[in-house]
RNA sequence: GGCCCGUUCGUCUAUCGGUUAGGACGCCAGGUUUUCAUCCUGGAAAGAGGGGUUCGACUCCCCUACGGGCUACCA
């Protein structure tokens, strides 16, 4: 049998970390065994459909190399892939359900059914639809049959499951085993809405039978629905697919799984892309390929110490019995480091190319050289990319303030005389390169001791005592920047 | 409330009956860098609780606690 798997998001935001897990994991699975990806856009709730939302996700997809067999962009065998375009094949299929009497129409209205719900809570039960009260409302089961065509005619109706009483419905997922519900805790579910369109269940089971998904892997929310899709899948007499319900993602703090509501609230993202005011993963400076090794870490890992993956990797790893049961929390700091990791060993040239963005403050240097040089200095410092344009400032800018303690520390050990000492190595056309050890010679004939000399030239440079290899970065100004800096410190010192 | 799922360092996790319970992020200390960061070395840090089963339980079973999910004509 071919695998087959499926994305099914549904269009109502952008796509969040957990979304984007589901996806990758789908994804993994498919390609670890030659298997096909499906994207399927599910968006039967148009009240819910947000503008953008499904180029959002595809974009998304594609950013992080998570790339699609079938999908509503790349058309297949099984399309259309958006359920709102599919709706005579749900007609058609409700048809059967119907005559084979698995289903029925439902007339009861909105405000008899919420009626009814806050009659039970009074109870201190809950409502459901099922069974033990069908009879009592108004259905195609406990109507007569002329009764029901006039109201098929003349009313809004919604067609529901029917649900028998009293068996016990055992499903499997595979990554936590068989679980066993009795069918009296399902209720009559709602297959077809007023509207027409099927609800997310009914679509979710039609779809999947006939787009031939061999493996369902999806959130854990959806395992108590479970039981109530294999009744579809009995209704119709349909092979099921395997199911696998994943962990759920955590808040980084506090309680409850991470919700688009999160936003970056909390000053990091949990949008791949920029969506509306939130700042994603990639404006902040994520390479894909980092959080793609990231997102795979939540809820499963290979079992091998190493955790830095490349996507070919993780595909040839990817095994779903390492799969993680419990809820995996959101962890920004880890997924900084692995980024971290990513950008170190990632070829200069090719990070210059592909996101440009970051290193627009390098935009008035000519030399392509020059600005690899620049970046080449700073990359091991960075986490993320965004972190290039305050590292990169010292080196256009000149200092604007002086560190206080750095000056008390050397204004009596004579910094005045090693930097026109400095200023003379520059004037001689000495390379930055040589300075220290020019430096190193010269100290102990002036009697200065070396410590100065450095605090001396990085204050002069950089303002503070940080940042990199000072030799490098004078190495890579303009030599009148140099002279500018080191003069401005001395008439500073001289006030 | 009902139903379902889960629970190893703060966090992500290894362990699939016998380990000094391992790694990583973060944290702390030391080293490198005459700076900061990176990097290297070291350290502190965990089996929710209670019963079983077993020669032996983190591992299997039960109960409790805690956490989470679902309980819509939303997905």
């Amino acid at each position: 049998m071919s695998i087959r798997v499926r994305f099914a998001p549904s269009p109502t935001g952008a796509l969040h970390i957990g979304g984007l897990r589901t996806a990758l994991f789908n994804y993994l699975y498919a390609k670890k065994h030659n298997g096909e990806f499906i994207l399927r856009i599910e968006d039967t709730d148009q009240s819910r459909r947000v503008d953008g939302a499904e180029d959002y996700i595809t974009t998304s997809l594609s950013w992080l190399g998570i790339e699609q067999d079938e999908g509503p962009k790349k058309k297949g065998r099984f399309g259309p892939y958006r359920q709102s375009e599919r709706k005579e094949i749900y007609a058609r299929e409700i048809i059967k359900l119907l005559k084979a009497g698995r289903a029925y129409y439902a007339f009861d209205s909105d405000e008899k059914l919420a009626e009814l719900r806050r009659e039970y809570e009074k109870k201190g039960q809950s409502f459901k639809y099922c069974s033990l009260n069908r009879n009592d409302l108004l259905n195609s089961l406990s109507l007569s049959e002329k009764e029901t065509k006039k109201r098929i005619k003349e009313e809004s109706y919604v067609v529901r499951l029917r649900v028998e009483s009293g068996i016990t419905i055992t499903v499997e997922d595979k990554i936590r085993g068989e679980i066993k519900v009795n069918s009296d805790e399902i209720d009559d579910k709602i297959l077809i809405k007023a509207d027409g369109m099927p609800t997310y269940h009914f679509a979710n089971v039609v779809d999947d039978h006939h787009m031939k998904i061999s493996h369902v892997i999806r959130g854990e929310e959806w395992l108590p629905s479970l039981p109530f899709h294999q009744l579809i899948y009995y209704a119709f007499d349909w092979a099921m697919p395997q199911f696998m319900h994943l962990p759920l993602i955590l808040k980084p703090e506090g309680k409850g799984k991470l919700s688009k509501r999160d936003g970056d609230q909390r000053g990091f993202p949990i949008y791949p892309l920029k969506w509306n005011s939130n700042i994603g993963f990639k404006e902040r400076g994520f390479l894909p390929e980092a959080l793609l090794n990231y997102i795979s870490l939540l809820g499963w890992n290979p079992g091998i110490e190493k955790e830095i993956f490349e996507l070919e990797e993780l595909i040839r790893l990817f095994d779903v019995g390492k799969i993680q049961k419990g809820g995996a929390r959101f962890d920004f700091n880890k997924a900084r480091w692995i980024n971290h990791k990513f950008i170190e060993r990632s070829e200069s040239k090719s990070v210059l190319e592909r996101f440009p963005a970051f290193f627009s403050t390098m935009s008035m240097i000519k030399l392509e050289k020059s600005k690899l040089a620049v970046y080449e200095l700073l990359k091991e410092r960075l986490f993320l990319l965004e972190d290039f344009k305050s590292e990169a400032n010292l080196l256009f800018n000149d200092p604007t303030t002086y560190d206080e303690k750095v000056i008390k520390k050397i204004e009596n050990g004579r910094p005045e005389k090693a930097l026109n000492f400095i200023i003379e190595l520059i004037e001689k056309n000495i390379p930055a390169s040589n300075w220290k050890q020019k430096l190193q010679t010269w100290n102990e004939k002036a009697d200065i001791p070396f410590g100065i000399i450095m605090q001396s030239l990085r204050l002069a440079i950089i303002g503070s005592l940080s940042g990199p290899d000072i030799f490098s970065v004078c190495g890579l100004l303009e030599k009148e920047v140099t002279l500018r800096r080191l003069k401005k410190l001395i008439i500073y010192l001289n006030n």
